[in-house]
DNA sequence: TTGACATGCAAGTAAACGCTTGCATATCGT
DNA sequence: ACGATATGCAAGCGTTTACTTGCATGTCAA
């Protein structure tokens, strides 16, 4: 399985997740279109296609055969490992449990 | 203010914000010699200055001058755009707000 | 002031990245 | 079977990225 953040690192593949949160298990073509109508961005099916492999990569996307579809379904899962390696930044400010840490060396 | 995401793309990055999880407010050199010591990690002066230009431009890093030390001190704050953005990500595996949204469209 | 220390800045380079192009494969409806 | 639909694969290309190299600036201690 591939880096999850360098996954996050692409706007295009960020608005593929935000749009599978919207809707999940969604074709490349649904992407494609939905990419191009909602997100303002105009991506080719190959640039999606390539970008879902990298997601898949990191873990962050499940495919589904369909008959001739490919059915894309989001999995947040892997996100969890930056939270938990900077356990700072939950949604609570008061939250912050290493904050405040003393050195060790 | 750049891009947070692409700021975590680099290892080498995320080393140095664990190295200020570990103990914060650390000066370049100290960073650089951590990152050896206890990272596994041979990146120059120059290169963990360019890491930490990319850090700071992310809101990441703050920087404090004092005398000739430039002292690194880190802010969590920008990461919770992404746990914000895909709320899945939290630590509690059944805290999932959007995970079985209906589609709008 | 002088030398040592800590950092700043900018040009150059090799590799990685995102995208396109062109063609191949596979499935469905008729 | 046949055309249309949906996706797969791989080479090529321009840009970005991470790193090095070389020198400049600024601060401290003596």
């Amino acid at each position: 399985m591939s880096d999850v953040y360098k996954a996050l690192a692409d706007e295009t593949r960020r608005a593929i997740l935000d749009e599978l949160v919207r809707r999940d298990e969604q074709t490349l073509f649904e992407l494609v279109n939905r990419l191009i109508s909602a997100h303002g961005l105009s991506s080719s099916r190959q640039a999606v296609s390539q970008h879902l492999a990298v997601l898949e990569d990191a873990g962050l996307v499940r495919v589904e055969r369909r008959g001739r579809y490919r059915i894309h379904h989001l999995d947040t899962g892997p996100l969890r490992a930056i939270t938990e390696r900077w356990p700072v930044a939950l949604g609570d400010p008061s939250n912050t449990p290493n904050a405040h840490r003393k050195e060790k060396t």
